[in-house]
DNA sequence: AGAAAAATGGGGCTTTGGGGCAATAGCGAT
DNA sequence: ATCGCTATTGCCCCAAAGCCCCATTTTTCT
């Protein structure tokens, strides 16, 4: 399918050239003269990957990478750069950029790295929406029910759980049940793999 | 303590410049003047870190990082170059420098640099240790045991197992305690934290 | 206030996990 | 051939977990 990119670079001249190359290749092109430009849109549409330029008045491509970073738009973004030096190009990369290209930019190194940056994307958003649906998951649990999880994926026993909640065994048992059904698992290994993914920590000592 | 860094520079004066900055500040630095040469002592030292020059006779420092890389010597590296390119600066932040500095290099620069680098490398060997430590009590597991373990962490029940394996469950049982006695661990859930840790994968419906 | 959801508990039953003790069998090394 | 390690299994028993129906209380939301 038709993967949708933004390019941004104030010259607009570039940008047009830059689009008519991707749409050649069968890609669906966005095109933004300035970084705030962008950002009024950016949230509206599912983009596979960005082409940023350094040098922009107004935003330089690298703010705006801390802003998306910061936003957790995790769109990979592959840098252009005029007139780059080495520490941008350091920065970039450290944060998590693709690329960090040069104009004039070779044609095959800017398919290649969004090649990359596509398929990064994907299994970014596949992670994502896995993630997502456990989280989901997990929300339905009552604050009760998190705790007894908390517990069980520490390895306790029922009776010890019980004895630290200063409820019944019966109880505890009846907790874990609907842990378990609402979390669709059947087996513990599933709960402790289920906490690990969203970060729910086993019950320290210390809180206990 | 005392860390020690290594200098690579095919310029001595410059590793010795160098070596005299690091000395000052309490590292303890060596100095060699090509990548092969340091390669012949690369593994009787333990390294906090490795300052590499970019261009070099015989071998340059992107080509010796690779090699690092190859052989595992997860030494952090700080680059340093006279008259490095971005391309240059981009593959080796990408394959994990630690950061790409131009000469002549701004002493604090560096010694910022160097002080991430031996806090990264600190954390690998933290990590290594106890990789390590649990990989060594995996290994002391015989092939039966190894294959009962990855059911456990599948969430088979021992009757399950049994007749997968065409073995008695009582023999599971057998196998099973001495997994988790070997493991030095009492419940199921610290099974799949070690599994997951040393990458031993749940037994997938394909290969049962 | 009244309904719905959540937490608590009981009793009873089955299944599963775990430990001890003993025995048999195969296989490689001394 | 004998020793040591591993794998296998039986029997007995107990503890832990899961599941069924049930009831009461507390909290929360409308």
């Amino acid at each position: 399918m038709n993967e949708k990119i933004a390019v941004i670079d104030d010259n607009y001249s570039i940008c047009k050239a830059l689009a008519r190359l991707l749409n050649g290749h069968g890609y669906n092109v966005e095109i933004y003269t300035s970084a705030p430009e962008f950002l009024l849109h950016a949230r509206d549409t599912e983009l596979g990957c960005v082409i940023l330029d350094i040098n922009m008045p107004n935003m330089s491509g690298l703010q705006l990478q801390e802003i998306l970073i910061d936003r957790k738009y995790d769109y990979p973004i592959v840098f252009i750069s005029g007139c780059g030096d080495i520490p941008s190009s350091v920065t970039a990369i450290k944060k998590g950029a693709v690329n960090f290209l040069q104009k004039p930019v070779v044609e095959q190194d800017l398919l290649q790295s969004i090649c990359e940056a596509i398929a990064l994307h994907r299994k970014h958003q596949d992670q994502k929406r896995d993630y997502l649906l456990t989280e989901q998951a997990v929300e339905t649990l009552t604050a009760r029910e998190m705790e007894i999880f908390r517990y069980i994926i520490t390895g306790k026993l029922n009776k010890q759980i019980a004895y630290y909640l200063r409820i019944t065994e019966k109880t505890v048992k009846v907790h874990r049940a609907r842990v378990k059904q609402k979390l669709h698992v059947k087996s513990i290994v599933d709960l402790v793999r289920i906490a690990d993914k969203v970060g729910i920590k086993p019950i320290s000592l210390a809180e206990s």
